[in-house]
DNA sequence: TATAGTTGTCTATATCAATAGACAAATTTA
DNA sequence: TAAATTTGTCTATTGATATAGACAACTATA
């Protein structure tokens, strides 16, 4: 970013170590250090963010225990990952398609399935009636072998009856909905908010406590405009942009 | 959300009463109170999230400092404030047309303008050579007297010289540009994130520190592709949501 | 081989965050 | 009016957070 270093606040519920540790986090994404690249020392961090040398100590240990930096004694700190993906999101994102050329390997894992009935939101989205059955669906995304989303989706269960075995099988939305005779689909509305990660996000996400995520709810349709999913995506911020793709 | 309850975190540098206000803030913007509804008592808020009493009390407070509670002794807490604003995202996103309906006045007020060489990203992004002058507009959007966005915007120095002054004076881009013979443009490119609010965003917006802002990163074309206008937006994830459109 | 620079560990202290319990003050309800 | 409900205030205790200083351990370099 352009914008001047930001200062950190206090008291404010949110610990010293944790700012720094997104900070330095943020810092990273934004290609501020190269890969491999030796971090300021502990001494020039605490100055920069005005803070004691421990509690800067204190924010790298957490970074070190994600897996993003690296200390050695001696040396200096060193990062030891990338930049963050970038999830493209238009009239027809697809999950493996979509992270293309960035990745090498990428599906989708069914955590868990359950029928239930229809709440008034998802009743609605999918134009059925409320307490109707539906079919919930918990996924991760995964590429390279690292979470990169964490969603829920519904299904009317009267109409895609089934739908769990074909995503446990072919770990792919597309490839399931093919099974009922969906060859293409459209994402017909997308919302889009940010929130701190709970519990569960978390450990299907594998963040530290206090990690934010990036939340989209969609409804995808047939290309006659009939609803046939309803999905709450989480992104991990630190790890995914979500790229708006213009036409498509 | 459908959710369930998902549990508070222990040290992990972010303090539980912020966590709690968090949790009580999504709520609200969920719909889960109705307005002027009131909250649940605190020993009941404090069984819900497995805590002590005063901690809800602290987390609480701070809603109250930020004006989304109220709380009167003997009655109970009371919700104040509203949903959250949904701000349109396409091809032809304005800021002024976007809320209409929403609310009753919204402009942008510029905060400060100066000149200065462009960076490698804008430079690209712009279209320019990398140094050549650019115009940076620091601008706050406001509807019913709320901050709703805190944007950064550069555009080339030798092509809309002085375009400070039209936004001052319009307190609109879409008025600005048509001062420079563009009367339609498109937005090309939006890139998403989300991070803590930093210093600059908590005063501009009034946030509290630990806030979550959205962030997007757009460049604007001429309708035959030209661009003019590059821009990142922050919008508090607590009192905004993005739509994103689908066609447009 | 010194020396400077860097991370790692230890002790100590002050403040914040969270829990616990008791009771006061205000409001609503029976 | 009396009782029940709810927020407000107070004291006390524990653990996490942050600061401060000193020194050890390790690495790179002059």
């Amino acid at each position: 970013m352009t914008g001047l270093a930001s200062s950190i606040e206090r008291r404010n519920g949110v610990s010293l170590w944790r700012q720094i540790a997104d900070r330095i986090l943020q810092a990273i994404a934004n290609g501020d250090f190269a890969e491999n690249a030796a971090l300021p020392p502990e001494v020039a961090l605490a100055e920069r963010y005005g803070v004691n040398r421990h509690t800067v100590r204190s924010a790298i240990a957490a970074l070190v225990q994600e897996g993003v930096l690296k200390a050695e004694q001696g040396r200096g700190t060193f990062v030891l990952s990338r930049k963050r993906l970038s999830y493209p999101i238009g009239a027809r994102t697809r999950f493996s398609t979509g992270l293309q050329g960035q990745t090498s390997e990428r599906h989708i894992a069914l955590l868990s399935s359950s029928t239930e009935p229809a709440g008034r939101r998802i009743a609605e989205a999918l134009g059925i009636a409320k307490g109707a059955a539906v079919i919930r669906l918990e996924t991760r995304g995964e590429a390279d072998g690292h979470a990169v989303s964490r969603a829920t989706t519904w299904f009317d269960a009267k109409r895609f009856a089934g739908i769990e075995a074909a995503m446990a099988e072919t770990g792919s939305i597309t490839a399931s909905l093919k099974r009922f005779g969906i060859n293409d689909y459209l994402r017909q509305s997308t919302v889009l908010s940010a929130r701190h990660a709970d519990a569960d996000d978390l450990a299907a996400l594998d963040l530290q406590p206090g990690a934010i995520v990036l939340v989209t709810v969609a409804v995808n349709v047939t290309l006659d405009g009939q609803p046939i999913q309803f999905a709450e995506s989480r992104f991990p911020a630190e790890r995914v942009e979500l790229r708006l793709l213009a036409g498509d």
